[in-house]
DNA sequence: GTATATTAATTGACGGATCAATAATTGACC
DNA sequence: GGTCAATTATTGATCCGTCAATTAATATAC
């Protein structure tokens, strides 16, 4: 038999917890932690390159520009091409995507407050220095 | 702008490092983290149903199947029906089987104390602790 | 005892991510 | 100036997960 040593625990239940975490996150949010994720950047960077997007977000060139053009037929973002290097197209949300976005961060924001309850402000600052470290180390590898 | 309160820079975190861990898991250790599951729960329960096996790791009917299937034609589990009643079918390692699992949960080991490298006894349960806490949070949305 | 409900397993459709290959554009070097 | 390298974006193949529908077997209710 094998024994599980606390490492493994923690290792256990930080895979557990987000596997059950983002499918109940897209349905209290109506919309996928990516996806979010890609508008957020959008939103706070007026425009932006698909390139330097892609590299914030951290998600895979093909991944982003399947979502770009999901959102593109859902009018939410706009695209065009870089007149000085053709290889490059800029990326900014319609106005349309910006009145969405407010709603979809309130959501996600009332989401995290719920996962986070009881927690206080000392624990939570814990919390994040440790999730940082844990970060660092898997940089590292 | 959008202000980033802690706890969203918690989600954040913890969302980042799982997108960041799990392929690097994959590679160090050559399996990956749900399969790895299956296997090992194989290995401690020497015969089970397919049905328990599928609410211990918690992943979906269908993908239970289908990494059975899988692992059946790499010769590391087979599957028979209960005789006494056909709706149900048994699974268990074969012996190719349990001696591979034994490396990869020492990889796996070996991983996982990477990732908690600098991490004193006291920060590792205070971490398993808070992670429980979220843990049950989620389960009451 | 037969019809209905329940349960296990499988399959198909689909979403989202990765990797690898390709096309298009630009930059650099001889 | 033409070839070669580097960079961006796109597409196809594949993997892994979910949900929904289906099939097969058993249990239950009348």
């Amino acid at each position: 038999m094998f024994k599980y040593p606390e490492e493994e625990l923690i290792a256990q239940r930080l895979f557990e917890l987000i596997k059950q975490t983002m499918p109940k996150f897209e349905r209290c949010t109506g919309i996928s932690q990516s996806r979010l994720e890609i508008l957020r950047e959008l939103f706070e960077s007026e425009e932006i390159t698909q390139r330097a997007l892609q590299k914030k977000v951290n998600i895979d060139h093909a991944a982003v520009t399947r979502h770009l053009k999901q959102l593109e037929e859902k009018r939410m973002v706009t695209r065009r091409k870089n007149p000085e290097d053709n290889r490059f197209t800029y990326v900014s949300l319609t106005e349309e995507g910006k009145t969405k976005i407010a709603a979809y961060c309130e959501e996600k924001q009332l989401f995290i407050s719920n996962i986070l309850n009881g927690f206080s402000e000392h624990e939570r600052s814990s919390l994040l220095d440790m999730l940082t470290r844990i970060q660092e180390n898997v940089d590292k590898i």
